[in-house]
DNA sequence: CAGTGGTCTAGACCACCTC
DNA sequence: AGGTGGTCTAGACCACTGA
């Protein structure tokens, strides 16, 4: 009868095990986790199902492995990640140095979409924040971004002015949370008249919607954010495997 | 001294010997090849050698394993394949199934834009294709399409009228050309009069333009294309890691 | 039942980093 | 020199498929 076998290799039960201590913060963001060896006498297996474990977590970006050195807690905080989830590109393919300024900040109650969205009850405390991303100082982004307020308590524009760095490298550093995954759900606007004026663009321009809803360990939803990106000299850029 | 240890891993020559077998179609889109045992023998390694190089082209979307039967090679006939690249999504998440309508096609010289992209010389043949893809008859999706016309000699509109199933199942059923990759560049841009018409959108209506750039084994590019999408009810969705 | 991929082990050795 | 990840092997056994 149709029952599930539910077969767990030993290998993800390990990947299990470290993905918790990974949670708990065990090890912090951008230190080493113990060697192969260690953790293999540590559970009780050998240093091949440490490695296969390992391996996932490598591939979903949680561990990166450096030979020779150790394999370490992936970091926003490590200046190559600083922006990993932007995915806004020059036309012309150079690379520039994207900066974030804060305009606003407030307390607010969820409404019904960002309930469903974050996964936390209609009613319950969220932190609303506006900010600008500009590229060699033209302004290309504005984001509102939606925060469950349990996590990110006590939330201050004041710090978040002198932090220097991304918005996820603050949010490890100040909260314990560590963006992890995420999805983004593209469409093509008109830009209404606030988001016009902070991009310096005019009314009705078309502008890339950018929504996105961003997770941390083991699919918990932790931020939303709907973005707006003029795309005159810039582009979305994605790759398909 | 800044050489360049050129170390390759035996898994690797393999994984490239499969690699230049697969693109002289040893094995059929959707046959399977021969098991790892025996192509542990034939390349005079270890199983497990063998299964590495494996693991690395079905990470790639080449092979699909299946426990207990063995190991294909994927195919975009395969109708779990059918618009593998295609990321446009109904906002409410339901899944509709895609129609292609080709409108026009014709051949042309390879400008300097096509040429680059499509690493041609300029003034080389291109085939120009312009379809239209429909979701629940609504068309969403204008495409204009640019393929090195020495790889698609005597391309038919005819032929293509009659196909069932995707473009890319139309190219490598009739051509034999595998599309393994693609970037896309994503902007919002305002539509003209031709894609208002096409799309039944009025004038200057926001619309998502996906550059996109395919690519064959080794990296050779073998299309590119211009999509403008109507995301009013749909949404480009991506998932970030 | 035989054949396939999937897991797990133990051990040897290589490449790389640091001291 | 010693520690780390990275490769490769050989063999045993498990899970799944299909005749």
């Amino acid at each position: 009868m149709g029952h599930t076998p539910s077969f767990h290799p030993l290998y993800r039960q390990i990947k299990e095990l470290l993905l918790t201590a990974l949670q708990r913060r065990e090890w912090q963001p951008g230190e080493a986790i113990p060697s192969e060896q260690e953790l293999a006498q540590r559970f009780g297996v050998s240093q091949g199902t440490v490695r296969k474990a390992i391996d996932e977590l490598v591939a979903e970006n949680l561990l990166v492995r450096k030979q020779g050195k150790g394999t370490f807690v992936v970091s926003h905080n490590d200046p190559r990640q600083f922006y990993r989830f932007l995915r806004l590109r020059r036309d012309d393919g150079e690379w520039i140095q994207a900066t974030s300024v804060p305009i606003d900040c407030w307390r607010a109650k969820a409404g019904q979409e960002a309930s469903k969205v974050l996964q936390i009850p209609q009613g319950a405390p969220v932190v609303i924040l506006r900010r600008v991303l500009r590229f060699s100082n033209k302004p290309l982004v504005l984001d509102e971004i939606y925060l469950p307020g349990d996590v990110f308590e006590d939330f201050s524009l004041d710090a978040l002015r002198e932090w220097r760095g991304s918005l996820y490298a603050f949010f490890e550093q100040r909260f314990g949370v560590r963006m992890v995954r995420a999805e983004e759900r593209l469409k093509a606007v008109a830009a209404d008249r606030i988001a016009a004026e902070a991009l310096g663009v005019t009314e009705r321009t078309p502008l890339l919607l950018v929504e996105r809803l961003t997770y941390t360990y083991h699919d918990r939803p932790v931020e939303w954010r709907k973005g707006y990106y003029a795309t005159l000299e810039y582009h979305y850029f994605n790759e398909l495997t």
